[in-house]
DNA sequence: TCTGGGGTCCTTAATCTA
DNA sequence: TCTGTAGATTAAGGACCC
């Protein structure tokens, strides 16, 4: 009987990603706070700055107008996504070279299962130091690494020795490892959940560990519960790769002055529904679902969807069921801070074949969509008139 | 006080359907 | 055939992540 190797998981995470190119690309940004994101003055944040910038506080998605008024003298630039995408491209190329099971999590991060390499590159430590070697050497940035024995430590510990570092942690110094970290640490604990389990007298994963399950579960209900409890103990996923295709694609904008002019808002969604149906065309999908999404002052943001008789991928179709959504008296006659529209729902090939294949199916089809918008229509009125009776449910 | 854009997943409630 | 209901689906909002 053979002997199984320990499943290992290593985290690989680009150390200020955007920054780092910048300063990469222009000597003359080396050693200088750099932030990348919005522009000041204007309704955005910072999607990354340099670790000269973190000295003053600046972190991701900070305001960027708070930004500069804590860091005036900061180079302030705008995202030049297509140059980071082509790094990404080569750092996760790299990867494919240590281990062919590669999970790209995002433009600057993935898990790579390295299970069984040791004899191959040596110990966990090894590997991952020249991992982190031949990144620097296929695109002069330098990354963070963590291993162990499932996605979460793996994640947990390429963040606990950044910028430019390594952790290993082995299946058997998890829960030493956890135990003094904050809460906050894990994955699904944002601001709000945070606020909860403090209130709770939780601070470190230690007390989340104490802290009783039934406590947890008439706070957060049956499954957080146990998805903190589980994460407490270091008890996660080891499986890399997945990820499957997309579920929905969607396109929004902010205003830099809240709009009212209802010409103006659809002007924008025009724009912004030829983005998304472009896109769609383009990754060769059609979908059936377009959601509307609708941010007024003071941050309250409502969504209104409807499901099509058929999928599309058509401009207009998606732009006439998101004006027949605006149409909601409950969303008119107010400032709009942000406005957006997406589409998911995602039909089968079959449906794209037809449109490829059969121009005249595709025709009906387009009419029995346009049939369609008239039941949002109907659905609408029947909703201002129901509105009267009975109150809309609120949450 | 201020909070982008593009996503995912979860919860809850309403509605449809077998 | 009628009716009640469980389960599936749809819709809206919220939390979270990078």
């Amino acid at each position: 009987m053979t002997h199984k190797p320990p499943r290992r998981v290593m985290h690989v995470d680009m150390d200020a990603f955007f920054a780092s190119v910048e300063q990469r690309d222009d000597p003359s940004l080396r050693g200088r706070p750099v932030v990348v994101g919005a522009r000041p003055g204007g309704r955005g944040v910072v999607a990354t700055c340099s670790y000269e910038a973190r000295r003053y506080g600046l972190r991701s998605a900070m305001p960027i107008n708070e930004a500069y008024r804590r860091c005036p003298q900061a180079v302030y630039l705008q995202p030049d996504m297509a140059r980071y995408v082509a790094e990404s491209r080569r750092v996760m190329a790299v990867l494919q070279g240590v281990s062919p099971v590669v999970e790209r999590v995002s433009i600057d991060e993935a898990y790579v299962d390295v299970s069984g390499l040791e004899k191959l590159f040596g110990t966990p430590q090894q590997i991952a130091e020249l991992t982190r070697r031949r990144i620097f050497e296929a695109v002069r940035l330098s990354a963070s690494v963590g291993i162990g024995p499932n996605r979460l430590i793996a994640k947990l510990a390429s963040d606990h020795n950044k910028p430019d570092g390594v952790t290993v942690v082995e299946a058997e110094q998890v829960m030493e490892f956890l135990a003094p970290m904050p809460v906050g640490n894990l994955r699904g604990i944002g601001a709000r959940t945070l606020r909860k389990l403090e209130d709770l007298g939780v601070r470190s994963v230690a007390d989340l560990r104490r802290c009783p399950q039934d406590l947890l579960i008439a706070h957060f209900g049956a499954a957080a519960a146990a998805r903190l409890h589980a994460q407490s103990r270091g008890v996660a996923s080891h499986a890399v790769g997945g990820g499957g295709p997309r579920k929905s694609i969607s396109r929004e904008t902010t205003f830099n002055e809240d709009l009212s002019d209802w010409e103006q808002l659809r002007a924008v969604l025009r724009e912004l529904a030829a983005d998304v149906a472009r896109q769609v065309r383009a990754e060769g999908l059609s979908g059936r679902v377009v959601t509307l999404k609708i941010r007024f002052d003071g941050f309250e943001t409502h969504t209104r969807q409807v499901t099509l008789a058929m999928p599309t991928n058509h401009d207009d179709l998606i732009l006439r069921a998101a004006l027949e959504l605006a149409s909601d008296p409950a969303l008119r006659n107010r400032p709009v801070r942000l406005i957006g529209v997406g589409l998911s729902g995602w039909d089968g090939e079959n449906e794209r074949q037809l449109d490829l294949f059969q121009p005249e199916a595709g025709k009906r089809k387009d009419d029995k969509l346009y049939a369609a918008l008239d039941q949002v229509r109907a659905r609408f009125g029947q909703h201002s008139l129901r509105m009267g009776m009975k109150p809309p449910r609120s949450r």
